[in-house]
DNA sequence: TCCTGTGAATTAGTTCACAGCG
DNA sequence: CGCTGTGAACTAATTCACAGGA
């Protein structure tokens, strides 16, 4: 069903198409080309087509691509045909602004536990949910029939939390802690770090004004 | 000084290679090896050599590197030299976690303005920093002599938004509204986009599911 | 004609492997 | 020795270019 190998930077853009084609669905188009896909996502109309190629051929010579079908394709290839259940550990800022992050939701990741250490924010409500007591994290994926963990604590407690999550199941996690998490084969981490993100930046800023 | 095109991926692994440093000066560690950087840092060691290989030669034979010169070197190509003047266009909760976030201050980007449309928002204290008018965005940059915008509108406004900030001299942006921004020659763009992460994570957690 | 699908060519990025210096 | 610095080899990713179906 699904081909051996899909590089990581393939399956984001397939979710960048998608996002379009279901603005494309709202705007009542039927069809789409390449070209038009490629310009709203930034790339080019033979990356859309050799992205999508990797899963099968889809489109119409000479007219594109069916909207509606497409999508319902790439939702089904990005295992988007089922809600996903998530859980945030630590109930910082950041983890309030993803419990109420629409994004998530309309994409079908439904928040079900906020987790804390800090008994100052136990028992506080975030959003329609309880925060509850890391000490019971087990107890919590379990009940919640989570699969996906997102991490936003700091670095120090990520590793052992990793491993508390690994040891009840969970094979996807979304890390915003500053650390290079161990996790075992099979297991699926990835890292989203905002200050490197500025760090970047600021390497553009002085690498033009070096010129 | 600064050597032709570097990679982003090669800019985002100095970034991480000078966080596990300033760990290790913490430390009282004088010197350190590619191969414990690269340990840290979730790569190999020939990476690590050739990463900064780009930039000079910074280490020694047999021994490795002196911990506080490469940590000076790193933040100097980085462009870490001088604190970065920061302003957040939307003051939603996102803003609120950005503005408080420490990792910001603590690698010298200083959040100087927040600025949104809703007059329900403007005039607001977040973090200290009162909410401000989109429409005196113009001033707000000028004022706060800004040199990095972090968008966290709806997409809707964004590309309006930016080519605001783009005429007033903003020539970095990271860029959280799931648009493809359309900018001129020499302003950059980073794009964060935080359900696309999970999507990829789906899409890991069904491709194994179907093994 | 228009636009897809895809091998082939190209370019980018990573890893290897070893000479050379402390 | 131990570990860096780096060309060369390899692998991955993107772009080209065109045959072929609607």
């Amino acid at each position: 069903m699904l081909p051996r190998k899909i590089a990581d930077s393939t399956v984001r853009r397939l979710a960048i198409y998608l996002r379009f084609l279901e603005e494309f669905q709202r705007q009542g188009q039927a069809t789409v080309a390449s070209d038009a896909l490629a310009q709203r996502a930034g790339t080019t109309s033979a990356q859309v087509r050799k992205d999508l190629s990797f899963f099968g051929s889809f489109g119409t010579r000479g007219l594109g691509y069916d909207v509606v079908p497409l999508a319902d394709r790439l939702r089904e290839i990005l295992g988007l045909g089922h809600r996903h259940r998530v859980a945030i550990i630590g109930a910082g800022r950041l983890a309030a602004a993803l419990v109420d992050y629409t994004g998530f939701s309309a994409r079908g990741f439904e928040i079900v536990a906020v987790v804390d250490r800090d008994p100052a924010r136990i028992g506080a409500v975030l959003a329609g949910l309880t925060i509850e007591d890391v000490a019971d994290l087990e107890h919590v994926v379990r009940r919640g029939e989570v699969e996906i963990a997102i991490l936003v604590t700091p670095a120090g407690p990520a590793q052992a939390l990793v491993d508390r999550l690994v040891a009840v199941g969970i094979t996807a996690i979304l890390n915003f802690a500053p650390v290079q998490l161990q996790v075992p084969e099979g297991v699926d981490v990835k890292n989203v770090n905002l200050a490197v993100e500025l760090e970047t930046l600021s390497y553009a800023l002085s690498a033009r004004a070096a010129t």
